[in-house]
DNA sequence: TCATCTTGTGTACGAACGTACACATCGCGC
DNA sequence: GCGCGATGTGTACGTTCGTACACAAGATGA
């Protein structure tokens, strides 16, 4: 049955992006592992064949959305930080980040760590990853200096990473106590 | 040709063992995504039918197998952490830690990117890496109060991974610095 | 109106996969 | 010696996968 009169094909300019979000979701429940083109297909709603015609294989798939929660992880980490006008509210921003609302979700979490183990294996990530890196670190130096920006990044990963597994979450007042030790100049 | 005299049994003990450190072979190699019984099999030198033999699919190896890296990373890093006597020690052996040669290998941190994904699906694993988490701690504390424990802790995982991704290497004299920050009661 | 280009889709094929299972071989009690 | 569980192996089956490709349908310009 070649004829197949469902098969009326429509104007869908976003349909690119849709499959890249869809692909997310897949990611997200299955794992890299499990992300096949068909299950990408069928949780966006769209034929088999639209997956080929639009990526060039899987990995260019994954290549893309990954990208994307690269751009959005740090734009979610530096907007927040660029509200603050002072190192005061620079800390601030950094307990609100590391206690969770802006950017330590499960799912963002999740999509972390499957993109540092796909990243780790693909040099073009790898080399988004350190512009992600970076750009968090610049939005840290207009308020600390470059040591200090290195320290703090790493404990927002860490934190982060701890948190969401450790049952017993820090509160804020713990969290500041803490984030003011590493930006008190040493002594 | 069923009779293939190729297929002498010999007795094989270690077997089950020669097959996991194989399969982290393998998931270092191709990632989770592309462990499979054949290829883990081929890399650990046994027939395909060993695999079913031994483990109870794929994810009653990936389940071993991980917990033998949660376990291995965790002895390590309490091993150097318990050869020190005293705080100066103690910090001198987190900068070890975080430098590269006891924890942060690329392996290590590969195969920690790895056991984060799964877990994050697998509540058995997840409690796994809790138990892990609350082993540093616990070393961690025969020197510092539990606040500095998370805190020293989240840095090592914060600075073990941005480590591998950023180009420019932290001395030790600044990973001292930074930790000493955090061992600083707050003022 | 019609030729043609762009956009999109359904289906088929070969490869690789997990698993089941019949069978071979060994160790051991008798 | 000799059955007989326990241990280990080769192969075959059904499923799912990625990809190729022939073809349908709207758009466009003459």
């Amino acid at each position: 049955m070649s004829s197949n009169p469902s098969a009326i094909r429509r104007p869908d300019p976003d349909r690119k992006q849709r499959i890249i979000n869809a692909a997310l979701d897949v990611i997200v429940e299955h794992g890299v592992q499990g992300t096949t083109h068909r299950r990408v297909a069928k949780a966006a709603g769209v034929p088999l064949g639209s997956m080929t015609y639009h990526f060039n294989g899987m990995d260019d798939l994954l290549h893309l959305a990954f990208t994307q929660v690269a751009h959005a992880s740090s734009a979610a980490f530096v907007g927040r930080l660029a509200e603050a006008g002072n190192r005061e509210e620079a800390i601030q921003a950094l307990v609100d980040i590391i206690a969770g609302n802006i950017w330590s979700t499960p799912r963002t979490l999740l999509l972390s760590y499957e993109l540092y183990a796909f990243a780790a294996r693909k040099p073009a990530l790898a080399a988004i990853m350190r512009d992600w890196m970076q750009a968090s670190r610049e939005a840290l130096g207009c308020f600390f200096d470059p040591l200090t920006c290195r320290a703090l990044d790493a404990l927002v990963e860490g934190m982060g990473i701890h948190g969401s597994v450790d049952p017993a979450k820090l509160d804020r007042g713990q969290i500041e106590d803490i984030i003011r030790r590493l930006c008190t100049p040493h002594g």
